[in-house]
DNA sequence: TATAGTGTAATAGTAAAATAGAACACTAGG
DNA sequence: CCTAGTGTTCTATTTTACTATTACACTATA
């Protein structure tokens, strides 16, 4: 996996794995791979593996049961209050940035339209 | 100043300055406070001030004269250029950020304006 | 009960970012 | 020429993230 150099690896792993839940990959209930193989996976330490897991443990993501595995939580509702506040944090965040970039709320909107109409002539 | 721990302090100075340059606190040609106000402004060390300067002078964005201080560019077509990079920047991270969530593109946009819309309702 | 698979924890080492402090180089003005 | 204000550079130290390695604790099962 590559990582952005500019954010820590074990909160990159988080989002990586916040991904998985919310496209599916992992469904609720389900078991994560095992630490050291997440660790080979992701091409980091178990350590790093674990402090991320520990985060979301914390929070409720994921349950952990020693000797047996990590498991996707399985309280659906708690699982889409986290994507909404996963979303509301980016958004929170782009708008304060182009907003001290000087940009008003309808240029914001409109930048953003017209990136995804650009986007989709390239992409997908 | 308030930074976030999650990147590096002085690349949030870079954003802190870019900030300024295109709200028009810093206008083409402006001369920057010294280095060591500047680090006292934003309670921070002068070599890391010194660090997002360096990148800085590096992209163009400003010019240094030893002795005398440093200069916002006179190149408006370059402050423009960079204006431009910095909003796209901001767009792909959201766009990934938000796809990575399983948003579709319309829903991307419909979570931005209906964000922007609920905030004009509590700030402004 | 032995063993393999799992999570957890602790120690030690490395690298990058940030800090503190000092020194050096140049400019302008008295 | 001297001095104050500026950018520049250097060394040393601290903190944080990450890595490497090992050990421990629990579970399931052959």
């Amino acid at each position: 996996m590559q990582f952005d150099d500019k954010v820590p690896i074990y909160y990159q792993i988080k989002n990586h794995i916040y991904h998985e839940m919310m496209t599916g990959q992992l469904v609720a209930g389900a078991k994560l791979p095992a630490v050291r193989q997440l660790a080979v996976d992701l091409t980091v330490n178990v350590n790093t593996v674990q402090r991320a897991l520990g985060e979301m443990i914390q929070e409720g993501t994921i349950e952990s049961q020693r000797g047996k595995g990590n498991f996707v939580t399985t309280d659906t509702t708690r699982i889409a209050q986290l994507k909404e506040q996963l979303v509301v944090e980016q958004l929170e965040r782009v708008y304060q940035q182009l907003h001290a970039l000087n940009l008003s709320d309808d240029e914001i909107i409109a930048s953003l339209k017209q990136y995804i109409e650009q986007r989709g002539q390239q992409h997908d």
